[in-house]
RNA sequence: GGCUCCGUCGCCAAGUGGCUAAGGCAAUGGAUUGCAAAUCCAUCAUGCGUCGGUUCAAAUCCGACCGGAGCCUCCA
């Protein structure tokens, strides 16, 4: 089964065929640095990595960009009101959206380039596009010429006479056609200027992307990236600037990727209301308008203008483990919106325990951790299963080639994902069978470990299940003294089965919040 | 007004022409356990917004309708 991918440009799903040969280039479109990121912004990073990561699994030699714009009009006016040099503000919010791409295990990206280092670049784009007749520079601007792009529109599917019917063309406007956009904007007093053959000024918004990516990655890339949002008019002004600008195709497949949306799609912040009323733990409780500070602001809305004065890092991750919100994203197609709700992310959260759980286990028993587990990054490397029990290795070979199978349909993580909690299922039940807490034999924890490196491997391709949930049990010493003794005395009482005695501990406990599970091998403690 | 997209079990969600419609959460029964917890096994949509149509065959294609979302405003 060919690699199959959903091309917006064709809006069908193609076979996969990269310009050149075992090589894929992938360009996605980055942030502009004017505010803290918000959870929305994770997505695209998150999904685009997968897609890396996935590719170079099987077998390709990937190139993967996102870029930064840190010059832009937004920018300028933030700076502006915080008092700040747009350079320190660019800085800051960079350094922030970094944090959390760490955070989110996103770690696949091979270069970040930054707009304001490549504005040599775009000057001679935009020249080479007024050299050929596609822009024209208009006091101290310089547009592109749309009617002159004989495929304008060819992305989001639409025309200029289309676009202009439903919208409001300013009257003063002296472009040439009010559906051309600006490449370079001339400057005004105190801001980012540059020195350009049309005058001190900036570049305009789409420019950037069409530039680097084309130093960077080539005229023509595979894949470029982004959300949904972008498809118009950015996506399809950097199409008709690249290609009018090179006579080449720009890129062979556009990937974009569906809106984080808010609770039950009620749409603009302030409008979300839980289903089930109450919302819990973030206390989205009186007055429904989603202030700033709220962390369920994060969640409420477009996400993308008003909210989010604070960092996806404190106002989502302090409340939710990053590899929970990532594993939650691809459990869903990408090109679907998401639900973002407390709910749903709570849900995501529960269905990871049995996991963290199995992995406990499998220490206890091969004393194999699961998180520090090298596994194969290549198809043709893959995990071994000769010499297993041949039930059990025919199990997890075939949930590796359905969740291959899935991700092979256009990356349907979703479709990959049933099959890690299929293979969690074929783990325990082979070390129930096997009676591995009991004992078992060196042979069946060698199978057991073969078997959660094939599990590795097929996490690793999602990003998840990397780290460790935050410790559950003591973390102090004297709470660990305690307990120990506790559980001693218990484990005494259950010798002696004297029930009475065992089941007052454990229960008094559980009222402390503290879980105590017997099993054969001991008591074991968590806080619950 | 124009252009897209979506509606699958109580909830989340795969599947987009043909195997018994994945999986998770919740629920129920059983195995296990001193009792629990965890784990395993079993059950859980003759049905895929509604109504028509095409087809030997449709959740999947077409039409209409109902309901929801996005874009056409420099939002990832």
């Amino acid at each position: 089964m060919p690699l199959r991918v959903y091309n917006t440009l064709t809006r069908t799903k193609e076979d996969f065929q990269t310009v050149e040969p075992g090589k894929v280039s992938m360009y996605l479109c980055g942030p502009t640095v004017y505010k803290p990121a918000h959870i929305g912004h994770m997505v695209g990073p998150v999904i685009f990595d997968t897609i890396k990561k996935y590719l170079v699994y099987a077998g390709y030699d990937v190139t993967f960009v996102i870029n930064i714009t840190d010059v832009d009009d937004k920018l300028i006016v933030k700076a502006a009101e915080k008092g700040m040099t747009v350079k320190a503000l660019a800085d800051q919010m960079t350094a922030d959206y970094f944090d959390n791409l760490k955070l989110m295990a996103v770690d696949s990206i091979d270069c970040f380039p930054y707009a304001t280092d490549h504005i040599g670049d775009m000057q001679s784009m935009i020249q080479k596009l007024i050299d050929k007749g596609h822009a024209y520079p208009l006091n101290g601007d310089v547009y592109f010429a749309v009617e002159t792009d004989d495929d304008y529109g060819k992305l989001s599917n639409r025309s200029i006479s289309q676009m202009l019917a439903g919208t409001r063309v300013e009257a003063n406007d002296t472009k040439r056609n009010p559906a051309d956009f600006a490449l370079w904007k001339s400057s005004k007093p105190g801001e980012p200027t540059w020195d350009s053959p049309w005058g001190p000024g900036r570049p305009g918004w789409h420019i950037e992307c069409s530039a680097m990516s084309a130093k960077i990655l080539g005229e023509s890339i595979d894949i470029h990236g982004g959300g949904l949002d972008l498809m118009f008019p950015h996506h399809e002004n950097e199409l008709a600037q690249s290609e009018c600008c090179s006579g080449k195709p720009f890129a062979r497949y556009w990937l974009h990727n569906g809106l984080m949306q808010s609770g039950k799609g009620t749409g603009k912040v302030g409008g979300a209301h839980s289903k089930h009323g109450d919302a819990p733990a973030t206390g989205a409780t009186a007055g429904s308008s989603g202030s700033a500070e709220d962390p369920s602001a994060q969640i409420a809305g477009k996400l993308a203008g008003s909210a989010g004065a604070e960092s996806v890092k404190t106002a989502v991750f302090a409340h939710h483990p990053p590899e929970a919100v990532r594993f939650f994203l691809l459990s869903t197609h990408y090109r679907s919106p998401i639900d973002f709700s407390i709910e749903n992310i709570a849900a995501t959260e529960k269905s990871l325990e049995g996991f963290y759980r199995l992995f406990e286990t499998a220490e206890r028993l091969t004393g194999v951790n699961y998180y520090t587990l090298e596994a194969p990054k290549t198809k043709t490397t893959a995990t071994k299963l000769d010499g297993l029990p041949a039930e059990f290795a025919a199990a997890l070979s075939e949930q590796r080639a359905k969740f291959i199978e899935a991700m092979d349909d256009d990356f349907s993580s979703g479709g990959a994902v049933a099959c890690l909690f299929e293979i969690r299922r074929i783990l325990n039940s082979f070390i129930n069978d096997k009676k591995l807490e009991a004992g078992g034999t060196d042979a069946d924890k060698v199978a057991l470990k073969t078997g959660l490196t094939l599990l590795k491997e097929l996490t690793n391709l999602l990003g998840v299940l990397r780290t460790a949930p935050a410790k559950k049990g003591g973390d102090d010493e004297l709470a660990n003294g305690l307990m120990d003794l506790i559980l001693d005395i218990r484990a005494d009482a259950r010798t002696n089965k004297n029930w009475p005695v065992a089941d007052k501990i454990r229960n008094a406990l559980k009222a402390l919040n503290i879980v105590v599970e017997d099993s054969p091998s001991g008591a074991r403690w968590t806080r619950g």
